[in-house]
DNA sequence: CAGTAAATTTCGCCG
DNA sequence: CGGCGAAGTTTACTG
């Protein structure tokens, strides 16, 4: 990994037109050859970038001034950096990283919910988790106390998106008269007022689950500190 | 801006749990307190990190080893660094970015075709662009040769979510009587074949529009480079 | 490899 | 400040 510290003008040219004013910025280069341009500020996101994979050739502007070209493999994005004045250039070799270790996305939250069917309604028993159907696989499929089809959707943040891929799925399982007729539950540890009024609209219920109360069903087990 | 090379640990505790190994990384600490840690490769996305507002804290952990706490102002969102072994550590004064000054998205293209509507059908004219509805606003509202009102989704790329989108506002516009009947048109610079699929399911027409074509019906101005 | 959904999304606009 | 949609989204998963 380069990291330049640098005076720069950068030109992006690609899915759309971007330029960056001559500014102060730090500019890392990865060993695969991608390219981040970072302000002191914002999020991390950079201000401008290429992504791998890429090649940069560093040449020099009819100006003198040091320009690095940097051009995607596949694509002919360009991004185009100017250097005006380098204050600071240095190498580092950092090998290989082991990667994130994640825990307690949507997979952790479902798994839960699939074991203490009851948080979503008194009675409700599961059917099947992931089962499949042509568009794909719905979360949970349960049975409630009168003997009813459910199929949960489980979502961390309760969006209309989430309510619209509900009702798709609903839509298709309702043709099958092995199932018919299924109704559906939102499941989420916080439900967007948007998506609760159109899950309303199309029949849905909504159910608003705590990820730490689950937890504490379940074996209270390995927590990373 | 603060950069470190480090050998470290990191783990985060917030809206999820995660762990770094003790691995060779970079760490930069921007002026607004934000830290990210990015590894040798992937793309501009850090391994980890901690958006602004946030404090860092520099200390010792009961092993003598520097630890970074960051935590965030609002949530209690924690980021804690390990440095095993520091290898590179320089602060670079960078001043604030004049910013990212960007061309070519889809409201470009939306201007564009709302010049020229002719472009997504002969006779067709331009009614309201950003036509807000109870939902939100509708791109382009137009009218056809014949005098119907035509409701246009417009996205750079046409994928399913778009057509569901247009769906919603038109079922909404339909039950108008000043508007009804309202017929869809999905315009974008790709349309995915799943998206053109469902878009004929529901009655939508599909138009593939070039952005380079519009560009050029309009006045030839600035190009960037 | 393509298609789809999630993301500690971030970013920008508009009320 | 919150809601909502776009993003050069990126990333992960699945068929």
């Amino acid at each position: 990994m380069r990291i330049v510290v640098a005076r720069c003008q950068v030109d992006y040219a690609g899915r759309l037109t971007a330029h960056l004013p001559l500014a102060l910025r730090v500019i890392m280069v990865k060993s695969d050859g991608s390219v981040l341009v970072h302000a002191d500020g914002g999020s991390y996101k950079p201000l401008n970038w290429m992504s791998p994979p890429c090649t940069l050739r560093e040449g020099v502007a009819e100006d003198g001034v040091v320009e690095w070209t940097v051009t995607a493999k596949k694509t002919d994005d360009t991004l185009r950096i100017r250097l005006e004045e380098v204050i600071h250039d240095s190498e580092h070799e950092l090998g290989v990283d082991p990667g994130l270790q994640k825990d307690g996305v949507e997979k952790h939250l479902q798994e839960l919910l699939a074991e203490h069917t009851s948080a979503l309604e008194d009675g409700m028993s599961l059917v099947r988790r992931e089962y499949m159907t042509a568009i794909g696989p719905v979360d949970l499929l349960c049975r409630d106390a009168a003997g009813g089809s459910v199929a949960v959707e489980i979502k961390r943040r309760g969006e209309i998106d989430g309510v619209e891929q509900l009702t798709r799925y609903l839509e298709l399982m309702n043709r099958d008269p092995k199932l018919r007729p299924v109704r559906g539950i939102f499941a989420a540890q916080e439900i967007k007022p948007q998506a609760r009024t159109l899950a309303k609209d199309r029949g849905i219920d909504c159910v608003v689950v705590d990820y730490d109360d689950l937890r504490g069903l379940d074996d209270p087990s390995l927590r990373l500190f």
